[in-house]
DNA sequence: AAAAGCATTGAGTGATCGCTCAAAAACACC
DNA sequence: GGTGTTTTTGAGCGATCACTCAATGCTTTT
């Protein structure tokens, strides 16, 4: 077979990605990954060295797009809190299906793997980290326009933000009834948007 | 050796949620088991049939606790909304130490047995569905003692009480610095007795 | 102190785990 | 189309998985 195009690799990536997502590090096997990625085990080996390391490529494939489409959705909002409500709105009006993939990723993989696997854990806590400065750099640009107080915790704004999508997420993952989900967004959103002067 | 004890019994059962809310269903093996319940394989079959049933016992037991816990912090309090607040306020006092076992195991566990568990996956939905009852029940004695008004939402009011009990015993579980913790606990325990009339 | 009744033991079951590597297949270059 | 390089293949590796059961205590009964 001809030499798997870097745009292949892209493919078994998401493959895999999504199949983590779903049933965590410990419950996936390498069965479950050949048959997903269309791949004998050598091959798997020869792309992505071990079944850790090919997790912590699809959690960073994970963290980019997750950050991208965060980027995407600040940048179309008219403003930084109307963005950051727009975002809570948007998880409450994802489709029902697909509970397992709803709770976000790098949650799960906290939950999975803080007490079995040092690796896997602290990467997954950069990763938060790093969506939570994006907050906090939000929050920031809302206290530069005046949308914020100036005296506003952009840091402190941002953790109680994560938390929010943390928990709301964690709901569509239990597969609650679309209304309460529509209703506790719109409680977490209304929250945020008080916080404008 | 002697026929063992029910109070045996417990102390395994103690034991076995102990290393299990640590490290998960799929993470923990029979040998972690047989070490820390101090009991050999067979044994630990006559005892609780099953890896699965050991478990299921273990989150049983877990939830008998919590719910009694939470019960106690409620009676001891002022008042109903008073002694949510105390709930939350408490999470935040706890020691640092132990991280991996300040999640609560209802959430670790639907996220480690969603997509592969069905049977722990349900009765976790059920334990937490339990609690939140026990969360609209406060808040319906809240509105009967009329700190609350008449026709607030005890049912949409509880589905956000858990959500944040959720988000901020996962960020004790990521291992926040104790002074964000406070600050979170703070500002989800004020959004809470903003509510009283 | 012998017998009966149970709980405990731990070596061992087949299955599956993550992973390897010699052989085969598919390519690139001449 | 022959040669050299690279990739894929899949049987099979040792380790570990959840779990079993004949043998072995220990206690109670007689």
């Amino acid at each position: 077979m001809v030499r798997a195009a870097p745009y292949d690799r892209e493919i078994a990536l998401d493959a895999a990605m999504s199949l983590f997502w779903d049933k965590g590090y410990h419950a996936t096997s390498l069965k479950d990954l050949e048959a997903t990625l269309h791949m004998k085990p050598g091959s798997i080996y020869a792309a992505f060295c071990s079944k850790e390391n090919l997790y912590l490529l699809s959690l960073e494939h994970y963290f980019e797009t997750a950050r991208a489409r965060l980027r995407t959705q600040l940048q179309q909002a008219s403003s930084p809190l109307a963005g950051l409500g727009e975002h809570l709105r948007s998880y409450a009006r994802l489709s029902q299906g697909d509970t397992a993939r709803q709770a976000c990723m790098l949650t799960k993989s906290l939950v999975d793997t803080r007490s079995t696997d040092p690796v896997i854990a602290q990467k997954t806590q950069e990763y938060l980290g790093q969506i939570r400065s994006d907050f906090a750099a939000t929050f920031d640009r809302a206290k530069a326009l005046g949308e914020l107080p100036a005296d506003a915790d952009s840091n402190r704004l941002a953790r109680r933000f994560q938390a929010n999508v943390t928990a709301l997420r964690f709901e569509l993952h239990q597969g609650t009834p679309q209304d309460e989900i529509l209703n506790l967004a719109e409680d977490m959103a209304r929250e945020l948007e008080q916080l404008r002067i």
